[in-house]
DNA sequence: TTAGATGCAAATGGTTTGCATGCGT
DNA sequence: ACGCATGCAAACCATTTGCATCTAA
């Protein structure tokens, strides 16, 4: 648990970090709030789910309501701060990472990580149906265990 | 309501067709399953929400339990009747176009439509994690309407 | 005849909402 | 003080499950 610093920042992410983010994004900073974005985002870009969240809140000595963390992470979600990834019929993630970029589904785990764009992958867009425009590309790749457990991923998965 | 020729068939899709596609497929024709296959594959590539198919069910005389169209939904996809799409966290849909191709996702309306696969699109695989293989790969293109709404699209929907 | 399919209702699980209370400005 | 934020429980909704009853082979 060495708190690494932060893609994007540097060192440490204090408390005081998280409340200036808040600000900058026009959020009022409620100690409930202060606190999800702390988890969120001093440790680099990762992928939560409300449940998730709720229960490191939990951990954290900060309880805060399933409701509450809903709530949030809209609001966090409409603000910019996060960004909303649907890619599966069971629960939602949010992504830290806002930029454009695409995702490994790991199927039997049900969690998931970044594809890396280093593996630049060209998607040419379709020319969508009349009147509409596309405002936004999802690339998800299902990954499925080829034979023995790799446990690496285990790992990658509960901080991400 | 004029019954176009399927994509891959040639004129009508009858009841004995659908049949004969669930023998194929190694599944039992009943009554039910049947009647699902003709709803499903009658008028060319389409997708459906368990909802929906449960309703035309209704509308075609032949009531089948809201818990028997899932049942049958997945044993369909299993047999590589339908395949499952899972693209946005409310529901489910399937598509009976089991091919490899993309998706357009109206978000307004929560529709989806294929995406031409005549505009080539080209994805690079990113190298897995070890230990994984990449089994698919799901692109959506979500859409949004410009500015005045388009009609043509709703129609479109309503029998994909 | 019998394994498998169906229907119903109840359970599930993630997410949302209504409303009274609390807190940041 | 004011208005938004929070917490709780109940509502919601798509999907699943348990079990008794049918039905295709």
């Amino acid at each position: 648990m060495t708190p690494a610093p932060a893609i994007g920042e540097v060192g440490e992410y204090s408390w005081h970090n998280a409340k200036q983010r808040l600000r900058a994004a026009g959020v009022r900073p409620t100690r409930q709030r202060v606190t999800l974005v702390w988890l969120l985002f001093r440790n680099g870009p990762r992928h939560v789910t409300a449940e998730l969240l709720h229960e490191e809140a939990a951990k954290a000595r900060v309880p805060i309501s399933l409701a509450t963390v809903y709530n949030t992470l809209h609001k966090f979600t409409a603000a910019g701060l996060l960004r909303e990834v649907a890619v599966d019929g069971r629960q939602r993630y949010f992504d830290t990472n806002t930029s454009e970029h695409h995702h490994f589904l790991i199927e039997d785990l049900n969690g998931l990580l970044d594809a890396p764009t280093s593996d630049l992958l060209a998607v040419r867009l379709p020319t969508p149906p009349d009147g509409y425009e596309t405002v936004r590309v999802d690339v998800v790749f299902r990954l499925r265990r080829k034979r023995e457990a790799a446990s690496r991923i285990g790992v990658e998965l509960g901080g991400n």
